[in-house]
DNA sequence: ACCAACAAACACGGGACGGC
DNA sequence: GCCGTCCCGTGTTTGTTGGT
């Protein structure tokens, strides 16, 4: 049973761009981000250029970008590796009792693996006509709260599976290697559109910072071409390549029974 | 050495919508 | 219908620059 992709993307208007692209690559059966790269990236420059001009709507932004990159994540990884991935919701955790997951394996019962996106960085909008900066919002501005989010999720549920579990092994005195042997395996990918290298150097320390907590973390950044004509993708440091990220779930995942 | 002007960074507050 | 998550918008604070 294929994983369930999102219902704004393969219905709303203004999501045309994103849809296209995730139905070509279906056809297409990608299980590497390579492969499917220059794609995503003009998917989000045509999407970018309709939600500027208001062709896309907020529900759009908010709603339908994050889910088309989880759903294509998603699909590179169920090729890949053969096995299908699910959203799943009010999965408990130590602390909290319900956390909604992107991507995760498998359907039901004790987690072993989550793959949770992010997206941030929007263009200057009609809608926001109090943006000065004439590339728009940074995509860094919103990390900081939202990878604290990410965090937490990560360390509740790890923090939760050996309870579950009853044989000890609980968070101990060091809590960033207990969090690296300890499941669920937990990885974070994310597409950030950056305004500049001062926000791309910023969205490299929080990715970082999300890595001390997650067991690994892709970043795909891309900023607009000095023509303001398309996206470009930026070179960051290698443990941050999504490709190499994406490669170690896929591994787990094959090994997982 | 001072201070105004501008820019960057931070913090908080949503609107939108799907899942339960 | 509530609740959680999606990502963006904007007012306030902090930092930087450049003129006198």
């Amino acid at each position: 049973m294929p994983r369930k992709t999102s219902p704004r993307v393969a219905t709303s208007l203004g999501c045309a761009p994103l849809r296209a692209m995730y139905r070509a690559a279906e056809k297409r059966k990608p299980s590497r981000w390579p492969e499917v790269e220059k794609e995503f990236l003009q998917a989000m420059w045509d999407f970018d250029q309709k939600f500027a001009s208001g062709e896309a709507n907020q529900g759009d932004n908010q709603n339908g970008k994050g889910d088309f990159f989880t759903d294509l994540i998603a699909l590179l990884l169920e090729n890949c590796s053969d096995k299908s991935l699910y959203g799943r919701g009010s999965v408990p955790g130590l602390i909290f009792p319900n956390h909604a997951l992107d991507a995760s394996y498998p359907q039901t019962g004790t987690v072993e693996v989550l793959v949770e996106t992010k997206v941030a960085g929007a263009p200057k909008t009609l809608r926001n006509p109090s943006q000065k900066n004439p590339r728009g919002r940074m995509g860094s501005a919103d990390l900081d709260k939202r990878i604290k989010e990410a965090g937490l999720k990560t360390i509740d549920l790890k923090a939760e599976w050996p309870r579950g579990a009853g044989k000890g092994g609980g968070p101990t005195n060091d809590l960033i290697t207990w969090l690296r042997r300890s499941k669920p395996m937990s990885v974070l990918s994310m597409a950030i559109r950056v305004v500049d290298k001062n926000d791309l150097e910023r969205t490299i320390h929080f990715a970082n910072a999300a890595g001390q907590m997650m067991d690994a973390v892709g970043l795909v950044a891309y900023e607009p071409n000095p023509k303001n004509k398309g996206y470009h993708a930026l070179k960051g440091p290698p443990h941050l390549e999504l490709d190499r990220v994406l490669s170690r779930v896929c591994t787990a995942l094959r090994n997982l029974p």
